[in-house]
DNA sequence: GTCTATATCCTGATAGAC
DNA sequence: GTCTATCAGGATATAGAC
């Protein structure tokens, strides 16, 4: 074990918490866990990161960065190739890359999918930071890109659907096995594009209904 | 401390968890925060629930019964109002009973609405499993309902978009500060009815999308 | 940088007096 | 039914040899 340098055990240690943390969830994993999984050392843990909270924001900031930095560049090539953006195109490109994922082991595949979705919709006050942190300018980019592209829709109800989205989206990264268990076997999420087809007209169809101003 | 009954004491503890589980997360709350909360004694728990288990299992029971009676109720009426039964009124009885715990403080109200909201997203093995013996029946009546509603969607369609719907709902019951914030207070929660409008207009229209049986 | 050993604290659970 | 006291184990974190 001693051929192996820094690099190669704080990498592993990343890789065995966000495989733990998506699992059982942060409080319920603890250091001697993730440090047996990884074959390292317990105390290589403190010397890497500090703490354990700041093994939780280094294995966010490590996907999460390239991640968003894909959204926004899809996003400018949908703003750049066409004149009129639809909604679909500007969906595609918020929750296209973090479901494809699910094929793209080297960006953390299943395992950091299904922990993003899982933290998005349970959020202890720390990891709800880190969240908001790194989701600010992309927030703002992509409903400034729907605002443009709806423009008879008031702003806030942007923001409502934004909200309804990420939560679909959220369930539908969670989520492996109790769609397939609910629907006897009927509905299958290894078709990472049909998968992602199939919620984009959703949400997009969602976007595209009439203001809910005026109510009933 | 010796008037207080049985009943009122293990009233006291399924509420202080209630409210503890919904701020903090399951593994991460103690019984001896609980009980602290609770103005009882440690062991009383135990002598009363069994086990934490078992408490986390009795504090969604005790909710979860009267809401899914609730919503079965609301979609008989539905299905026998009306000879054509819209999706926006079957959605509205799936949805609406747990958002509008929000102002039902008798039902558990706001706290328990994120903890329910939490949860379905967060599955712990053990929580996973209380939801799913609860919700088969919904499941169950709800999509046959959406089937008839919508004749020309292909069954694994109604499962796909219900798993977008339940997520969309899930994010609205567990967020209720994310969204004010980042819409820059333009977004606000506080007026249940029209919360519940928002959400079955997002929905409904995804849910009668055209089918994405031929993909492009 | 990595390891062992340990300090300190908190957890769920229980035994037994009242 | 409620209490005190306690058990046994696991948690994070650290000190110090190598």
């Amino acid at each position: 074990m001693t051929r192996s340098d820094a690099r190669e055990t704080k990498e592993k240690i990343l890789d065995s918490a966000e495989k733990l943390f998506a699992r059982d969830g942060f409080p319920a994993t603890s250091l001697r866990a993730i440090t047996a999984d990884a074959g390292v050392n317990l105390a290589a843990v403190h010397y890497h990161f500090g703490s354990k909270d700041a093994l939780v924001e280094a294995v966010f900031t490590r996907r999460l960065e390239p991640l968003n930095q894909e959204r926004l560049t899809l996003l400018d090539a949908v703003e750049t190739s066409s004149e009129a953006t639809s909604p679909e195109k500007i969906l595609e490109a918020f929750v296209g890359p973090p479901l494809r994922l699910l094929r793209d082991e080297k960006r953390g595949g299943a395992t950091f999918m299904r922990l993003m979705g899982r933290t998005l919709t349970e959020p202890s006050q720390q990891v709800q930071e880190i969240f908001i942190r790194q989701f600010r300018e992309i927030a703002g980019r992509f409903t400034a890109a729907l605002k443009h592209a709806l423009p008879g829709l008031p702003p806030e109800e942007i923001f409502w659907r934004m909200h309804f989205s990420i939560g679909a989206m959220a369930h539908t990264m969670s989520d492996t096995f109790r769609l397939r268990l609910i629907s006897g076997g009927l509905c299958d999420s290894a078709d990472v594009d049909a998968t992602i087809h199939r919620l984009v007209t959703f949400l997009s169809a969602g976007m595209q209904a009439p203001g809910t101003g005026d109510r009933p």
